[in-house]
DNA sequence: ACCTGAACACCGTTCAAGT
DNA sequence: ACCTGAACACCGTTCAAGT
């Protein structure tokens, strides 16, 4: 048989990404097939490559809605003074990693090319974190303050990573917190005192 | 046909992690197959299951000659006061994660479940970095210095990963470099002189 | 024009059967 | 006892054929 028109192509789009994320976050990438989503949205196989290129595409749209998520719920964090509101962010960027491990371990998962739009998804949040180096010294030029929240970012997701990743039923969440904490609050306080070279302890 | 006798069973297992180990270096994770490591130990893939569990067990131990590779480089960094000497390590971090990009990338692939005897190899690596900060406040309890190592090694290890993972030929070494360096310097200078709290810059 | 579902070229894993 | 290779239950992807 063929022929349905129950639905337009925008329908069956967003029909395949729901049933996709849903399946990725109850089950997991591993569990995410074309034949499981066709199955769940109630069509065969061929109809998901009407609205995706691949399952590749699917992936990255997948991805795209988690950083978009994930965006939004940094945005959320409270402004107050550089110094704590990072430190804010990276324990909310840890709750987010914990509470949605399924969807935030994808994200990371490297593609053979990633496309520039979703790239720039990325990029939004690290200049989250530059923008409050650039409060921290205001009068610097821009690079020192673009590596500086490369750097400390960079190390905030390292923590998660290794801290969520395995194990990730037996995680004792305040102690990931506090290691977060001592990583953002030492490094804030060294790079704004610098140390003096060549000096041994 | 059957019964060749040509190879003991270590000798075949030597084979198939050899020929596996090289298919990851050359192709990445992604051509590893059981098929393809039988053509080319000229077995077939039956075989393959007389030495290994099945396809985790090998990528495991594959990954276990990858962290022992990863500690005798590091260890081979020569030694000198704590804080250059965490620097050199990471800076050592980075250069094997790149030369061995494929094999590395893989160590981090997480697993159902991690033995124990591998969940060890990893430690090690954690508590070369801790005798450091051992070294910088011998008179502390170990807790802190535990904290402060997982807090700075997950953070180069952080930068690596989102440096080298994507736009892998394009990656500027000598800034990821100076990124790993900046986070090093920044948080053991912070780490010594901790910040008065709760007073706003 | 929309959708099907069989077909294709792959996977990892098993195990009866051969020597 | 060692090793084979066909068989099984899966994958993602394609596309001629149906309505």
């Amino acid at each position: 048989m063929a022929r349905r028109s129950e639905h337009s192509l925008d329908e069956i789009k967003k029909m395949v990404l729901d049933a996709a994320e849903t399946i990725v976050i109850n089950e997991g990438y591993a569990a995410l097939t074309v034949r499981k989503i066709a199955m769940d949205i109630g069509y065969t196989v061929g109809s998901i490559y009407m609205v995706f290129a691949n399952m590749a595409d699917l992936v990255m749209h997948i991805k795209a809605n988690t950083v978009d998520d994930l965006s939004a719920q940094l945005e959320q964090v409270p402004h107050c003074d550089p110094k704590r509101y990072i430190t804010e962010l990276a324990k909310a960027y840890l709750r987010f990693a914990e509470q949605n491990f399924n969807r935030w371990s994808l994200i990371y998962m490297q593609d053979a090319e990633v496309p520039e739009w979703y790239q720039q998804k990325i990029e939004r949040i690290f200049s989250l974190i530059e923008a409050q180096f650039i409060q921290l010294v205001p009068r610097c030029s821009a690079l020192p303050n673009k590596q500086a929240a490369r750097a400390l970012w960079s190390g905030v997701h390292g923590i998660c990573t290794l801290s969520l990743t395995g194990k990730q039923d037996t995680v004792d969440m305040s102690y990931t917190e506090e290691v977060i904490v001592l990583l953002v609050e030492s490094f804030i306080e060294g790079w704004l005192r610098p140390a003096v070279k060549n000096e041994p302890e």
